[in-house]
DNA sequence: CCTGGGC
C-alpha cells in the first residue's frame, strides 16, 4: 500500500506554486484526495475553470486507454478569444493565456531569460552579438532547398508573414532575429500547417526555432489548454527529444527564451542530475517537456509523465535518436507508453543527416510527412576550410602539438584559438587531455564517463577561453552551439561519414567560417572513399594519396550511401519508387540561386507514401 | 570495436 505521504503530495497546482523553491514539498493533509475521488475533476485540481465542458480534441485513438477524465475540460468557449487575443497581441507582456493555471501570476515571476549573460548554454546571447555584427546572411541566400510530400505550404520570407502573434514576435526580437533562416523559412509554415516533418539541416541553422516557434504557438491556441495533471502525474502537451543532456539543456534554454511570457511552461529533465529537483518542476506544470530517452522512461515508469496528452512530438538529431543504440528507447517511448498514435499528434524529425534506412525507420512514427532539405550551410560549402593529412598512429601527439603551436602564434596577443578535439575514446579523451596539460595547453575533456558535473564544467571552461582547448568524444559531436570554436580537429577519425559532418559542424556556426583538420592513416581506410567524395563535392583540395585510397577502397563509413550533392539526406519514398539511387541534385537547380519550393511529390496517392507503410 | 542513456 503507498503511504499517505507519497499520494498526498501535491495536488494542487496552485499549491505547488506557492512552495518555497529550497524548501521540501511538505505533505498536506488538505490536499490529499483518495484516487477514487480524483476522477473526473482534474480541473478541479489544477486550477479555476469557467468554462463548460467544451469538447475534448485529444480524442486520439489512443489505444483504448484514454480516460474520459483526463480530457482537458472548460475553456472551449472563452478560449477562442482569450487565446486568440493573446496570440494576436494582447498588448504588451500582458496577454498570456489566464486561463492555464498559474497563468498570468506564474508570469509575473517568470526569469528573463534575455537578462542572464553567464548562462552556460546562453547561445543566442553570442548569436544575437553576432546578428548585430553582420551575420553571414549571405552564406544562406544562395543555398537550394527541396520539400517534398502532399500540399507543401509555400515558405515564408520574414517572420512578419507567418502569424505567431505579438508575443512570440516579440521574443523573436528579443533573440535579435532579423530574418528567418531557410530552414525555418520552410519548416514553420509546414508545422504550422499541422503537417508531420522529417527535415534534414545543418545544426546551427535554426532549427531548434524552427520546432520551438511552432510548438509553443500551437499550445497557446489550444482550445483546451488546460495544464493538467492527476495526482503526481503530470501531462506535457508537447515533448522534445535529444540524444545529449548537453543538448537537451541548451534547447530548453532556447525554448525558455522563445516562451518568455506566454504561459508555456517548458521543464527539462535528464540523467546524471539529481531527479528530485526535476520531479518538484514537473510539480509545478509542464506544457512542454525536453529530455534525454533514458530520464524520460525513468520519469514514465514512475507514472511521474503521462505522455497520453502529447500533441507535438520532436525529435531533435533524429538520425542519431534512431540508430541501433538508441532506437529500441525510442520505440518504447513513442509507441508503448500510451501516447497518441501518429496522425493524432504531430511528429517533427530533424537532423543534419537522414541515411535511408533510418528514414524507413522514421516512417513508424510519422503520417504522410513533408520531407525537407536544406542545402548545407557548413561542412560543403566554403564556410568550413576541411584538411586531411597522412598521421600514423604514433605521430599524432607531436603532430596536435605541432598545429597548436602554430596556432597560437598566429593568434591574437598568442591567445589559443578555441579548439575542439574529438577522439574515439573515452580513455584516450582522458589520457590526451592529461598529456596537452602536462606539455603547457591547457585543456579540458567531455565524454560520457564523466560526472555531468564535470562535463558541463568542462563545456563552461572551453566557452570561456579558459582552457581554449577541449578533448572530446562523439557526445559533443551533435547539436551543441559553442560560439567561436576556430578548429575541429579529427585527431581519431569517426567510421561513419555522418559523424564527420556533425562533428565538423561544431565550427563554422552561423555563417562564419571554421577550420577543421583530419588525421588520417591505415585504420581509416573506410573512410577513404566517402571523406574524398564529401570532400570534392565541397571543392575541398583532396590530397592525391587520399583520392588514391579512395579508388581502392570499397565502399564503407557510410550508412546513408548518400546520391550525392549538397543535402545530408533525400527523401527515400522518391528513391525507393523510381527504384534507384537517384541523383536528382547534380541536376539543374543544385548550382544557381534557386530558392523555391520543388515538390516532387510526383504522384504518391494518399495513403501511399510508400512501400513502408 | 566505440558512443550515447536511469536509478
Amino acid at each position: 500500500m503507498r503511504t499517505s505521504w507519497a499520494d498526498s503530495v501535491s495536488n494542487s497546482a496552485a499549491e505547488i506554486a506557492i512552495w518555497d523553491k529550497n524548501s521540501l514539498p511538505r505533505p498536506t493533509r488538505s490536499t490529499y484526495v483518495p484516487p477514487h475521488l480524483r476522477s473526473g475533476s482534474i480541473s478541479d485540481l489544477s486550477g479555476p475553470v469557467t468554462g463548460t465542458n467544451g469538447g475534448s480534441r485529444w480524442t486520439g485513438s489512443d489505444g483504448g486507454g484514454t480516460k474520459p477524465e483526463l480530457r482537458r475540460q472548460g475553456q472551449a468557449n472563452s478560449y477562442a478569444t482569450a487565446g486568440r487575443d493573446a496570440a494576436a497581441g494582447g498588448g504588451g507582456g500582458g496577454g498570456g493565456r489566464n486561463n492555464r493555471s498559474g497563468g498570468w501570476d506564474r508570469r509575473e515571476r517568470e526569469v528573463n531569460p534575455f537578462g542572464n549573460d553567464d548562462k552556460i548554454y546562453d547561445i543566442k546571447q553570442n548569436f544575437s552579438e553576432q546578428e548585430n555584427s553582420g551575420i553571414n546572411f549571405d552564406a544562406y541566400e544562395d543555398i537550394p532547398v527541396e520539400a517534398s510530400g502532399e500540399n507543401v505550404p509555400p515558405p515564408v520570407n520574414t517572420f512578419a508573414e507567418i502569424d505567431l502573434g505579438e508575443i512570440l514576435n516579440q521574443n523573436i526580437r528579443r533573440c535579435k532575429y532579423v530574418k528567418p533562416t531557410p530552414v525555418q523559412r520552410h519548416a514553420i509554415p509546414i508545422a504550422l500547417a499541422g503537417k508531420d516533418l522529417m527535415a534534414c539541416a545543418q545544426t546551427g541553422s535554426g532549427k531548434t526555432a524552427a520546432f520551438c516557434f511552432p510548438i509553443i504557438s500551437g499550445i497557446m491556441r489550444e482550445l483546451y489548454a488546460q495544464r493538467s495533471h492527476v495526482g503526481r502525474t503530470v501531462y506535457p502537451l508537447g515533448l522534445i527529444l535529444s540524444p545529449t543532456r548537453e543538448l537537451s539543456c541548451q534547447i530548453h534554454d532556447e525554448a525558455k527564451k522563445f516562451s518568455y511570457q506566454t504561459g508555456v511552461k517548458v521543464v527539462v529533465a535528464y540523467g546524471g542530475a539529481p531527479i528530485n529537483q526535476q520531479l518538484r518542476e514537473l510539480e509545478r506544470g509542464v506544457d512542454i517537456l525536453v529530455a534525454t530517452p533514458g530520464r524520460l522512461v525513468d520519469l514514465l515508469e514512475r507514472a511521474r509523465v503521462s505522455l497520453q496528452a502529447v500533441r507535438y512530438l520532436a525529435l531533435d538529431e533524429a538520425d542519431r535518436m534512431l540508430d541501433m543504440g538508441f532506437e529500441p528507447q525510442i520505440r518504447k517511448i513513442v509507441e508503448q507508453m500510451n501516447m497518441p498514435n501518429r496522425g493524432v499528434r504531430q511528429t517533427m524529425l530533424f537532423s543534419a543527416t537522414f541515411p535511408r534506412e533510418i528514414q524507413r525507420l522514421a516512417s513508424d512514427f510519422l503520417s504522410n510527412h513533408i520531407f525537407l532539405a536544406v542545402g548545407r550551410v557548413g561542412p560543403s560549402t566554403d564556410l568550413i576550410v576541411q584538411r586531411v593529412e597522412f598521421v600514423l598512429e604514433s605521430d599524432k601527439r607531436s603532430h596536435l602539438m605541432d598545429l597548436l603551436h602554430a596556432q597560437r602564434e598566429n593568434g591574437n596577443h598568442g591567445k589559443q584559438a578555441l579548439t575542439l578535439v574529438f577522439v574515439e575514446t573515452k580513455k584516450g579523451a582522458d589520457s590526451l587531455e592529461h598529456w596537452l596539460c602536462m606539455n603547457g595547453f591547457p585543456s579540458t575533456t567531455i565524454h560520457g564517463d564523466r560526472t555531468q558535473q564535470e562535463r558541463e564544467l568542462a563545456l563552461r571552461s572551453f566557452k570561456s577561453g579558459k582552457t581554449p582547448i577541449l578533448v572530446a568524444t562523439d557526445v559533443a559531436a551533435r547539436g551543441l552551439d559553442i560560439p567561436h570554436v576556430a578548429h575541429v580537429v579529427n585527431f581519431d577519425l569517426p567510421n561513419d561519414i555522418d559523424d564527420y559532418v556533425h562533428r565538423i559542424g561544431r565550427t563554422g556556426r552561423a555563417g562564419k567560417t571554421g577550420l577543421a583538420t583530419a588525421f588520417f592513416n591505415e585504420s581509416n581506410l573506410s573512410l577513404a572513399r566517402p571523406l574524398a567524395e564529401l570532400m570534392q563535392e565541397a571543392s575541398q583540395e583532396v590530397p592525391a594519396w587520399l583520392t588514391h585510397y579512395a579508388s581502392r577502397a570499397p565502399y564503407g563509413g557510410n550508412k546513408n550511401r548518400r546520391s550525392g550533392g549538397r543535402f545530408g539526406g533525400s527523401d527515400f519514398r522518391r528513391e525507393e519508387s523510381i527504384g534507384k539511387n537517384l541523383d536528382y541534385y547534380s541536376g539543374g537547380n543544385s548550382g544557381n540561386a534557386y530558392e523555391g519550393l520543388v515538390d516532387i511529390a510526383g504522384g504518391y496517392a494518399p495513403g501511399v507514401t510508400s512501400a513502408w507503410d
